[in-house]
DNA sequence: CGGAACTTTGACACATATCAAAGTGTGTGG
DNA sequence: CCACACACTTTGATATGTGTCAAAGTTCCG
């Protein structure tokens, strides 16, 4: 069943349509840069903050385009030409990799805050699909831009180096959680991560709606939707969590916690 | 029994006896010049190669300290201090990472060309062990140096981004082989893949003597070693391979490939 | 209200882990 | 050069976690 792309999924596009040229403009950074110093990617897509002046004046060849996309829509699909890395301002994002056959692989999430399509980068494809599980937006900066100005300002070049690395450092847990861990342990880890990050966006971290089905769960943690929902349900007897569809209110953090402490000794 | 830490390791470090003094000095450049030309990571570790006089002034900036490791030796443990990453000049490596508990995930294997440490430049410590498989060698590139160097050269810095994004790319194939595959399927993969590094390395690509037992193959695969040698045994019953302890001949390259299909339409 | 999409729960199947024991090198010391 | 030990591999019997199939339950939305 897995095998059929979601039919629900538009076609659209990009480049939402009140968002018009895509022509570097000294105009465009400036409201970017406005547009910037409210956004909390501060930190990750650093260009238009924390500079000076006059690095300022070199951040001008960076295009940002801002687009947002609805619930279900595509920001970028595996096989797409590579030119840019997104930043999501607002919203959440999962990204799914597939190979030659039908199967595929939920690589991630991305939440506000975070950057997506670092993996185009050598292939100058992406090699991933990218899909808004919610209303989004997000700042498209262009890669070949973003080297450009890293080449001028060591501490973006510093601040770029480490969300690659961090990147590297986070599949390879995702590694450990999938070739080490039980049903269970999975989704305790997926709560508690999704908890903290949540946390870190400033909602409150024991109480959220999830934003993805059963079955999207399960492809992220490669477990069937049928052991998602027992899990969740084990959790519900156990007191750990409430669940009801899609909320969950996390009751016993220690003991999700110590859940993922059960299978280890090996 | 995997809890206890392999005995035989032996705790010497990095800087091989014969390698002295880590400051930069023009001296050491040169011989590292030297030394990279018949070096065949040219354009992974592209510092030395394929730059211009006038780069090549500015390459000084890199320190390179060459070392050799026995079988067993560890380059980094986890939780080092990252300083440097390394080129693998000769040999094979193995790298894990571990959790809290005692459980580890073997995350890669790296052979002769390939670049290991990239995981440690956001967290500034390595989050996993890398351990050599046999007798190798390894070229330290201070990392500081490197991105020094990579300011001011931009072939380098686009090669050192694609290496990272290779990277990343690499690690999803290995999330959607732990989470979608099974173990005939896994261990296809694993043999062809590294098929294809052998004969990337010029060493034949159908008949070659694995590095590592297979209990470290089922680390790295997330399968029991009984079970890698039951689907070695399986193999070579279908005629597919040919195994006798270490050494392996594939017999049949496009009926592995067929059984990566087996499992798909999911 | 009806239907679609999603979730829950149950019964059963199956792949792989686990436990156990025998087999096969391979290097070391007598 | 043998033989003993050790580390690794193979194979078998059984256990178990998760997938698969099926059906009923819930929520949402037109």
């Amino acid at each position: 069943m897995a095998t059929s792309i979601p039919i629900r999924i538009t076609t659209a596009r990009r480049h939402a349509p009140d968002d018009s040229a895509a022509a570097p403009s000294p105009e465009k950074v400036a409201s970017c840069a406005t547009i910037c110093s409210s956004c909390n990617l501060r930190e990750l897509c650093a260009p238009c903050c924390g500079l000076t002046r006059s690095e300022m004046d070199i951040a001008d060849r960076l295009v940002f385009n801002r687009s947002r996309l609805r619930r279900g829509e595509i920001l970028y699909r595996s096989g797409d030409r590579f030119t840019s890395l997104y930043a999501v301002r607002d919203g959440f994002f999962k990204s799914t990799a597939l190979i030659e056959n039908g199967r595929e692989q939920l690589t991630g999430y991305a939440m506000t805050g975070e950057v997506l399509g670092m993996d185009g980068i050598a292939p100058e494809r992406h090699t991933c699909t990218a899909i808004a599980l919610e209303d989004s937006e997000v700042c498209a900066i262009l890669f070949a831009g973003l080297q450009e100005v890293a080449q001028a300002i060591p501490s973006l070049q510093r601040q770029f180096h480490r969300m690659m690395s961090r990147e590297i450092v986070r599949e390879q847990w995702v590694m450990l959680l999938l070739g080490r861990m039980s049903a269970e342990e999975r989704l305790a880890m997926f709560l508690l991560n999704l908890s903290r990050r949540f946390l870190a966006h400033g909602h409150p971290p024991s109480e959220f709606n999830l934003r993805m089905t059963r079955e999207e769960i399960g492809s992220y943690l490669s477990l069937t939707l049928e052991t998602v929902s027992r899990t969740f349900s084990q959790f519900q007897q156990e007191d750990l969590i409430r669940v009801q569809q899609r909320f969950v209110r996390i009751l016993d953090r220690a003991g999700l916690e110590r859940v993922i402490g059960r299978g280890e000794q090996r």
